[in-house]
DNA sequence: GCCAAGATGTAGCCTGAGCTACACTTCCGT
DNA sequence: ACGGAAGTGTAGCTCAGGCTACATCTTGGC
């Protein structure tokens, strides 16, 4: 499967709880005179899932860049078992969300701020590979596990994985 | 992240496996002369999204049986944080999958299926939160984070975490 | 220097899961 | 016994993320 990993995941409604997202998800009423839809929408589950795609992305394309020195779209979809185009699309938005830059072409990169996430995605993921192995999960299926785990995963739970 | 080097041929993904559910899931193979569009669309992603939501309803409707005796689709809809018009699109959903059953205005009731469900999720639930606990993450952190990791524990995974 | 092949990008469509609005039942409380 | 409140069900829309088909750009080999 080719880490088609983690975006499988996530959903379901619950755990949106420690979603770090900026949105809003409020609610309660029902109707705002402008523009009510957008940024309303964005509810529940949706959130956690946005948030796990970037992430996968990041990590994805930091580790590219790493070992072969640049992350083109057609091994970023090999990668995630994904079509080339699905990969344009979504690396479109993570320009759009400053995460990743790319020109016409000319492969994909992440901005600073990409980095730093695919620095706290990669920590997170091998932290979360050790524990399962230190609990006597064979390490193949552990990073198989990881890669669905990994984004559910709250700061508290990491941090009490540390010790 | 992860899930780089050398492997990439695999297929199938996570804990799918497991998924007992009649309907869906197909696919795995990329190439059917015939009307390729309805079952190949159903790619990657979506099935373990798929089965996820199930497991949640399977789980919470077993759960308010239980303590409340019945399962109304407002119940439902609060626990899990969605509009009630969206319990009911999914509710009909498991019906169709056999997994629940309902009657106009009469509440929801497990399938022999469902129920099956239900208590190989809570079991699988219990055990993610005692590891959790059993780590040091505080118990109120482990039932939430619990909630997003189980979908993505491998059976072998869930073995270790028995012993 | 050209050209075919492969990589990219674009357009348009699909599906699942959410939501709101509105219509219809049930079920109490008076 | 009835009427309104609360619960249900239905219709119709949005969005994200997938996909295919098709149009372009880049490049390596001749």
């Amino acid at each position: 499967m080719v880490c088609m990993g983690p975006r499988d995941g996530v959903v379901s409604g619950r755990q949106v709880e420690h979603a770090t997202l900026p949105g809003d998800l409020g609610d309660s009423h029902a109707d705002m005179p402008a523009e009510p839809t957008q940024a309303r929408r964005f509810g529940k589950t949706r959130v956690a899932q946005s948030v796990a795609l970037v992430e996968d992305y990041a990590e994805l394309i930091a580790d590219l860049l790493d070992s072969a020195g640049e992350a083109r779209p057609t091994d970023i979809a090999r990668r995630l078992g994904v079509s080339h185009a699905t990969v344009v699309k979504n690396v479109a938005r993570l320009k759009r969300e400053g995460v990743a830059t790319s020109r016409p072409y000319r492969g994909v990169f992440l901005t600073q701020a990409g980095h730093a996430i695919a620095d706290r995605v990669r920590a997170r993921h091998r932290l979360v590979v050790e524990v399962l192995v230190m609990l006597g999960v064979p390490s193949e299926t552990a990073e198989e596990d990881a890669e669905g785990i990994e984004h559910h995963v709250s700061e508290v739970t990491l941090q009490a994985f540390g010790r």
